[in-house]
RNA sequence: GACCUGGUAGCUCAGUUGGUAGAGCACCUCCCUUUUAAGGAGGUGGUCCUGGGUUCGAGCCCCAGCCCGGUCACCA
């Protein structure tokens, strides 16, 4: 199906030339191959008859059989009239070997001789039908009878090898080229690929532990007219039939408790969330985060399901509940501790800051070296005496609880005192790793905290929140006492996979696009290199200056401003031409 | 956003006070029918991230920028 114009004479030579040698001769192979009447791209279905995991595990009930298989080649020892391969399928590798006159059905060998030996490379996937044996030294193989094209690969893969001891040499390990070419990173690095697979088993543990509750599963807008639940800076979009501003969601919250409202029990939903903020090792703009409401249930009884469910997903996902993290084992075998945030502040600096005012507790930050400003309240306060003092302490899964109101807007306020709220956070290897309530259900005290907290933040910027009215118009129906939790799945599976990096748990992570070389005219250099050094100026001058005609002018000014290398502005002094990003 | 590392062949990396651009693997040619980081012989391959500057001469020094990574700041 052809979409898309031909190619013309001289865009092929372009692109032929930007080839390396490499590619070169792989298309040159291609060529070859369809020379030969074999299509290196065939349509029809190619049966298999085992996975190269079921042969390994299987050995004995699967040698001196036929199988076929198919999967990517990953080496070649070439041996004269005979070769050895490494196939690699969804399911792992394993050897091949290939003799000319078992697959050539010619004199010439041509299979073997030409195809194999010349035409195909490292990274082409192939099918082969073959008898199971175990070598001279003892490596599981198959012996090729049949060779099938079924893929051939234009580009060289990175060549990872690993040698009799395991270790890797020159690993593919550029993060750069890993992140922007994951697929490349899948085929060559496999523990790349059982991070990825365990992050799924990760999340249908936790699926399968909630069905099995009768928790219902449930879809979420992600598109928001009001970004609520949490405070971060949002994405924002513009619907054009409604021509209205639309925001990516920083949270579902708001509409989950919408649905308890509504009447269901129990509804979560793993929820893609979105800020438009810094990124690092451990935020990415877009980012998963599972939240979880129960009906009739309070903060407490969401502590001991935690630890249930981080049981069971270490236990499904690792096999046991003793995981590693970085230098740290790590139990998550329920139960765990349980500090209330003030008692640690109280352990970790010494200071019992219960009860105090702003002015006693930033007296308490200074003497323990905790930078403040002027716009820090009380909460504010003790969430940095917190960050700084405490958390980094909290190695082990541990419940910090009861937090002060003022940090905690939607959390119901505390049954013993009236400071403090009904909240949690899970503290693993000295990071937040999930976040609970006992949910505010108060329709007017909810009103009053949103106000209290738009004053908190009203000081011009543009995070200022937004009073969710509609929000407020579902708790005046009544929401029921009602629990909830949210726990990061990306930091989760960092855990659970010992990586510190979210991008390594992320199959795309965000970055910067890739940086295109843009090739310029000799008169398109010409006009940037006057512009480059007096820029921005007037669009008379660079076209006097260039000394163009005005035909060459108008096509040279306007290639440039077509690859963003200038860029025309027009403004109340005049026309004026500035460089481009 | 600030600071620190780094960017050299398809991949992993060396590169001396500033004096002809290097290795291993991959690739090409040849030998080799149970090898395994297969081996042996020979060979090809470079925008040294980009643009300026200093210099007789820059991969290296200086300035500006781009991109990855790290630390910090930001992030209830």
């Amino acid at each position: 199906m052809y979409l898309c114009s031909p190619l013309t004479k001289s865009n092929i030579k372009i692109r032929i030339m930007q080839l390396s040698p490499l590619e070169i001769i792989r298309r040159e192979s291609l060529q070859k191959l369809r020379e030969l009447g074999i299509n290196p791209y065939p349509a029809e279905e190619f049966k298999t008859t085992a996975t190269i995991k079921e042969i390994l595990e299987n050995f004995e009930s699967f040698e001196g059989k036929e199988v076929v298989l198919a999967g990517r080649m990953m080496s070649r020892r070439i041996m004269g009239k005979a070769s050895f391969a490494e196939l690699k399928d969804a399911s792992g590798r394993m050897q091949i070997y290939i003799n000319r006159d078992e697959i050539s059905s010619d004199a010439e060998g041509t299979m073997y001789n030409t195809v194999f030996k010349k035409l195909l490379d490292m990274g082409d996937i192939i099918g082969i039908k073959g008898e199971v044996f175990k070598t001279k030294v003892g490596e599981e193989s198959v012996n090729v009878k049949e060779l099938t094209v079924l893929s051939k690969s234009l580009r060289p893969l990175p060549v990872v090898k690993t040698d009799a001891d395991g270790k890797v040499h020159d690993a593919f390990s550029d993060a750069e080229l890993r992140y922007r070419q994951r697929y490349v990173d899948l085929i060559v690095n496999d523990h790349v690929k059982e991070t990825f697979i365990k992050r799924t088993k990760i999340t249908n543990s936790i699926r399968d532990f909630f069905n099995k509750r009768d928790y219902l599963e449930v879809e979420t807008p992600i598109l928001q007219p009001i970004p609520g639940g949490a405070a971060a800076r949002p994405f924002k979009t513009h619907h054009n039939a409604l021509d209205m501003p639309l925001y990516l969601r920083i949270a579902n919250e708001l509409y989950l408790k919408r649905l308890i409202v509504g009447g269901f029990d129990a509804v979560y939903e793993f929820s893609k969330d979105f800020r438009n903020e810094g990124m690092d090792r451990t935020h990415n703009p877009e980012f998963t985060v599972m939240e979880l409401y129960v009906a009739y249930k309070d903060y407490l009884w969401m502590m001991n399901m935690t630890e249930e469910l981080l049981e069971k997903v270490a236990m499904d996902s690792n096999r046991t509940t003793e995981v590693k993290i970085g230098e740290n084992m790590v139990s998550f075998k329920a139960p765990y501790a349980r500090v209330p945030i003030l008692e640690a502040i109280k352990i970790h600096t010494g200071f019992d800051v219960a009860g105090m005012d702003e002015i006693a507790l930033k007296e308490v930050c200074k003497k323990v070296g905790v930078a403040v400003d002027e716009t820090m309240g009380v909460g504010k306060l003790i969430d940095e005496l917190f960050g700084s003092k405490c958390e980094h302490h909290y190695i082990q899964p541990t419940f910090i609880t009861d937090y002060p109101k003022e940090m905690s807007p939607l959390t119901k306020e505390h049954r013993t005192n009236p400071a403090l709220t009904e909240r949690f956070e899970l503290m693993v290897n000295g990071k937040e790793l999930a976040n609970a309530y006992s949910e505010l259900n108060d329709p007017i005290e909810q009103r009053e905290r949103f106000e209290e907290q738009l004053k908190l933040t009203e000081k011009g910027d543009d995070e200022a929140m937004f009073i969710d009215q509609d929000f407020l118009r579902a708790l005046e129906y009544g929401m029921p006492p009602t629990s909830g939790i949210g726990i990061g799945i990306d930091r989760l599976v960092m855990f659970m996979t010992n990586n510190s990096s979210i991008q390594e748990v992320l199959f795309f992570p965000q970055m910067r696009p890739e940086k295109k070389a843009v090739e310029m005219s000799e008169d398109e250099k010409a006009i940037f290199h006057i512009l480059k050094a007096n820029s921005p100026m007037l669009l008379n001058d660079l076209k006097t200056q260039s000394g163009f005609s005005n035909k060459k002018w108008d096509k040279t000014i306007k290639d440039l401003t077509k690859k963003s290398l200038a860029k025309i502005n027009n403004t109340e002094e005049g026309l004026f031409v500035e460089l481009g990003k």
